[in-house]
DNA sequence: AATGAATGAGACTTCATTCAT
DNA sequence: TATGAATGAAGTCTCATTCAT
């Protein structure tokens, strides 16, 4: 119901500040210890505004987690649009990904908290196994072409992912900048990890 | 209090089947959503038990994860004892961790979660920072030998520790078996990204 | 207020579909479990027409029961209005009201449900004294003329009520419908019940 | 869960007197006005023993229509096991309906609550149909005997049903007792409409 | 030692009602 | 007039923890 409804301007600016609160309290405080009433005290409305808007605190999670990776996917997708060799595309996902993760530390966290409960597991998987089977699709175009060593596509993507969300996680400097040596290293170990 | 009770051997057989079984719940289900009544019915004891061996809920998961971290250590230090050469010595860890990871999803997912809750992080801030300080003094070592590139060996280290838990998590096939694929497909991804 | 307002034909039309609808899912849904959102969904306008037409939920209920208990009586009156007979008008008097009965098996669900809270019990004690006195009246007439046997008029008038109640609703066949054998039955258990 | 539990001597007590505080508040001030805590308040417990004794305030008053219903039945077996003739056991049923009615006012405007809505409308067919169904075998057989008229047994039964639960209690006179007067008219009008 | 009944704060959610637009 | 966003009290229910037995 609240998903569909037809929301004004100021109903959509509402419902983004819940949500970007929320994300931020969610990331800061954990989901569970973060009650739908710290929620709206927060933003300074009253408790029925979140069920307007939100189905429930479950689907509120889920719709973070779910717009997030969209979210990833797209900057992904205009990052690698300009190259056409896979391997500088891959680079240049890599970039994008790293940049996008330190820009979105929050979402990182919740991301990880939400792998250890099997309803919002199920959403991520969704999520995550189309970003993980785009840079899939990089990696075996790049091993036709005999850029990068032969081995399990997948897996590799899976291992290139971590490797984003752990230092665009750790090393975030804040607002969203990156140290640029941290983006080094991880396209390093990365990519020379992957040269045949 | 319970922290330092004195327990008879039957005393230490029931807190470990409670800490092993909660730890499967924990791990299946999610902290929040297993009670500790879920627990103390699935193990069959009265909830008084519960509270006889630890403090609080949380006090038995920070206790888990501490567990747990200690454990890795331990088994990577012992990985390592026989090799010499630190590039090996950093090989001969990454396989021992993979295999760690492998055969202990159950606290790999509860690590994952311990993140999301600041009373756990930091517990894991403290264990963690052992084992990648492990793994980035081998570095260090190896970086002064030129067997590989310069470059900020605690980062290195957290990569190298992201891939390990990503890769020794997805691609465990139960029972605590590894493909072996997969170990090589990590230990090549971490190695020759970081060979000059 | 709302009950004085001076409404137009459309406002009239748009009251009564409000309390229409609103009491055919009482009747199906219970008066608690219908929402005020159920209401105004249900026949397509927003929140603030009820409110325009109603000053509350339980008001609403107030007046659908009032109503209902008018209807009745004008219904009784018309229908032993041609006889003369206290006995005959006393059976004119109970075939119209197993019909109105089984007419209005919603509103006979109302007022059951009606009674169960204090509120409405005291509108519905009103209005019924009045249904019940009406007939007791007749009875007392027949008994001064020997045609039935003495005993409490009220009780046997809440006695008849009772019976055709519960026969007009258990026994309605839809659409207003009344099984025929039925309310010779209902007139025969309350009419040889009371000859002397 | 809590339908199942092993209850204490204490244990039964407490429940008992939970239910029967609950029936009362019940009847008195309304079902769904009546909360959960006004429960427990009144009793003087804490919250939670009222959902360790109970799944939830519906599968309590489930229950409590189910008891009495229960209760009822019982109460007339053993009222009509004395008698062989159908009229005598008949007449001896309703003596014993009508008293345990007068006795029990609240479960009476309970079950007239009950109706109202369909969960425990559901609840009161299946004890209702049990208690008409044996009324209407007495008459069967009183008819095949020519003791009373012919007609449909089922319906006959409903009515006296209706009188019974009536005037049970329109005219208890408290602490369980009845207006002598009121058993004989309603046992007057119930027989003598049935007498060929 | 052990049990499991009891507690009560607090979680999520609903909904009658109001009011800015 | 009409809408539907907003309010917030109140409802049902859970659960970590305590404690009498």
């Amino acid at each position: 119901m609240a998903e569909k409804r037809q929301l004004t301007r100021r109903g959509r600016q509402r419902r983004d500040k819940l949500l970007a609160y929320a994300t931020t309290r969610f990331a800061e405080n954990g989901y569970h210890p973060t009650s739908v009433s710290d929620i709206v005290d927060g933003v300074g409305v009253g408790k029925g505004v979140f069920y307007w808007y939100f189905d429930s605190k479950d689907q509120l999670l889920e719709e973070i987690l779910r717009d997030a990776l969209r979210d990833l996917r797209t900057t992904q997708a205009a990052a690698i649009a300009d190259a056409t060799d896979p391997l500088q595309r891959l680079e240049a996902g890599i970039r994008a990904s790293i940049r996008w993760s330190a820009a979105n530390t929050d979402i990182i966290r919740l991301v990880n908290f939400g792998w250890s409960e099997e309803s919002f597991a199920d959403v991520l998987r969704r999520g995550r196994d189309i970003v993980v089977t785009d840079t899939a699709h990089l990696i075996e175009q790049a091993v036709d072409l005999g850029q990068i060593m032969e081995g399990d596509p997948v897996m590799m993507a899976s291992a290139i992912r971590a490797v984003i969300d752990q230092l665009g996680q750790e090393y975030a400097l804040g607002n969203g900048d990156v140290d640029p040596e941290m983006v080094e290293t991880a396209v390093r170990m990365c990519l020379r990890g992957l040269r045949g």
